[in-house]
DNA sequence: CTCCTTTATGCACACGTTTGCGGGCGCAAT
DNA sequence: ATTGCGCCCGCAAACGTGTGCATAAAGGAG
């Protein structure tokens, strides 16, 4: 395409009325991809280099005020828009940001995104999305993937990987900040909540309530977040001198359907928990399903609380007293983390935000008296309200973690 | 560089066919906070030109598979990742697709953005996230901020906008899906649920249990599936002989809080009703809490049917009878249809996908005697659990919908 | 009128990759 | 030996933008 004419036979042409350009109009809708216009085009248009447009169009003092706003005026007529991928290449920054999440599909990780993508579109960044269905080589890959993209930065949620991250952060020379899951070094950025504080405080609640035998419903074993929350709810066992006992300790995967089996098998238990603290809303859902199942009532026989805070908690029957973790809130402290990453500074290290205990009608106080509970099914008459229960509709808060230092 | 001497490596080689040389070579090595590796870093590591490694690395046939193999080998080995950016610069194509949603936050929204992601990533795509809001103007910013990343083609779910794609459409010049909302006329594609046959199911199964007061809580009027699912209530009635009572018709948002106030509304009219068609599962969820809240009993008093089949509806007390919308598949049709229309065909227009009503313990037989209800607050004994009622756990689908013609 | 400063613009790169094309080389056919 | 052909491989030109540097125009001071 050797056209240059140097703007003679292109200004004549102009001249005698013909329009801008010879795709919009009528003919060819399903041609070519009618190529959007570049900023060359713009140029010709506007008879000037197509540095000066490039100028024009951010604003550079470097271009006369009047031609700028000519180039302006011609470029909006024309529908250009400037490829972020060829000022990518040559900025070598396309100011985007990668995001690995287990699923968007979990409303724990819809709220973080969804906090991190305001965040980054204040900034004019966009964000890339990819699910690891929480397998850590799929997550490998898709860390992989988004450096070929070369993103700015990236954010991963909820990590399946963990300590591999620091030859790959080294190697892929691309920021990173990890989203409730930590890696106990001290050279990974991170941003989590305080886990131990929240499942103590909701474990202390059933312990004012009067509880003594209360189990744990955890995600699996291993993670980060799942050791946490299992130590919180040991600590204020041993703080009220209660012993851990390992049955009252199950695990699920943090999704309703296996809650409602391990459930199941606390209340198969000779002696049975009167509460049961829950390592997140999810499992507290399908916790209650399983007490309903067998007859129980909630918080009457069973009491039951989560953590999160999803929107759901507050509708189900009886609203879930639950750790609240303002999930949006951290994903956008998880973004400007990045940001500053980005932008050199090194100081961010480890955020840690504060939990809330937030005080609903799946807790209530214990039973006076034990009762004639040998077996699962008990009898239908003992749905006494005792006092002390809050009211089901109250959704005021009350306590709140502390740091942990 | 150009260095194609082939027998020594080193400086005098170059002394001798200096050409058009750049002082590049000896400065950079220890510049920048090294640089990812480039293609030519390659070359020059495995003595070859660029171009070759370009093909050796994409399996090229016109490349020596010896030579093949040793470059890719020293790619690895120096952690090489060719830039995505620079290859669509080259090749017009990012392999990058956008989706816009209302938020990922919204359990819809994420189910869809979920089925999406994967069956983008299984051909190699990367998406990009933007929200709405539920904004039509935020989505065009959106839509024009995609554009200017140069997808291959854009995905909008619930859109605001309608019918303002037709221009928009044109001037950007870029492949777009709408997924459950439609603008009536021919030129877009989109993918949505049989909205009115699933509506309609549901109130005919609230008939067929004998109700005859049937309430409607809807979204925000005006919108497309707003719209529908309106008109597949209104018909089921019609087929019933039963008339449209406009005070049992009412809007909320979408989501629960207003769902709350506006089912509160419902059970304050002097002859209120025995069962509610809802939107949504958000919608019935807040209704749900309405009916509790006036010490009224789910389905025993009034019946809920919701719109969606969210995660949560099957663990809701009791479980919700609700149009089952398959979301994640949703997703990946739309996305299937996309790559159609990015690889040239023209041929996907509108496809609709089937409802199921799923019926769960929300819904019951209507009351056999109307019982002395003047008032809001009515008799707690009044919980007789009549015959006809489904078990409260059962999870088996009956009835589809039928293509709507 | 010359020189210098300021202002506005164009030129020539560069970013990292893909791809059409031409050409060297080995080998078989003539 | 010459020709022809297929196999590899390098050259150069893109793709669309940003930016350092040179420079023309304009204007003021000497």
């Amino acid at each position: 395409m050797p056209e240059k004419d140097g703007g003679k036979a292109g200004g004549m042409v102009r001249a005698a009325g013909a329009r801008r350009e010879l795709r919009l109009p009528e003919r060819q809708p399903l041609r070519q991809p009618s190529r959007q216009p570049s900023i060359k085009d713009i140029a010709r248009l506007a008879r000037v280099s197509h540095p000066t447009v490039s100028r024009a169009l951010q604003n550079s003092p470097l271009v006369n005020p009047a031609t700028a706003a000519k180039i302006r005026k011609i470029a909006e007529a024309a529908g250009y828009r400037p490829s972020a991928v060829a000022r990518g290449l040559v900025t070598r920054r396309t100011r985007t940001v990668g995001l690995v999440v287990t699923t968007v599909a979990d409303p724990f990780a819809g709220e973080v995104a969804c906090g991190i993508e305001q965040a980054a579109n204040d900034h004019g960044y966009a964000v890339f999305l990819a699910n690891s269905n929480a397998d850590a080589e799929c997550e490998r890959k898709m860390v992989q993937a988004l450096a070929e993209r070369r993103v700015d930065g990236i954010i991963v949620t909820s990590s399946r990987v963990g300590s591999d991250y620091l030859p790959m952060l080294a190697e892929l020379n691309v920021p990173m900040v990890l989203v409730n899951d930590q890696y106990p070094g001290e050279f990974v950025h991170s941003v989590m909540i305080a886990n131990e504080d929240g499942s103590r405080a909701a474990t202390e609640h059933l312990i004012e309530l009067g509880h003594r035998r209360i189990a744990y419903v955890g995600d699996r074993s291993g993670y980060q977040t799942e050791t946490e929350r299992l130590e919180g709810y040991k600590r204020a066992l041993g703080a009220a001198g209660i012993g851990f006992a390992a049955e009252l300790a199950v695990h699920g995967d943090g999704r309703p359907e296996a809650a409602v089996t391990a459930m199941d098998g606390l209340l198969k238990l000779a002696d049975p928990p009167t509460a049961v603290c829950c390592y997140n809303d999810m499992t507290a859902m399908g916790a209650m399903k399983a007490i309903r199942g067998r007859g129980l009532r909630v918080p009457e026989d069973v009491s039951v609380t989560g953590f999160d805070d999803l929107f759901f908690a507050e509708y189900l029957e009886p609203p879930l007293t639950t750790v609240r973790q303002t999930m949006r809130l951290m994903g956008r402290i998880a973004m400007e983390s990045l940001f500053k990453l980005m932008s050199g500074e090194d100081s961010v290290a480890q955020v840690k935000v504060e939990a809330e205990l937030v005080v609903r009608g799946s807790t209530g106080r214990v039973r006076t008296n034990p009762g004639p509970q040998v077996q699962g099914i008990t009898t239908p008459a003992s749905t006494d309200r005792s006092p002390g229960t809050p009211g089901t509709r109250g959704t005021h808060a009350q306590g709140a973690g502390r740091r942990l230092g």
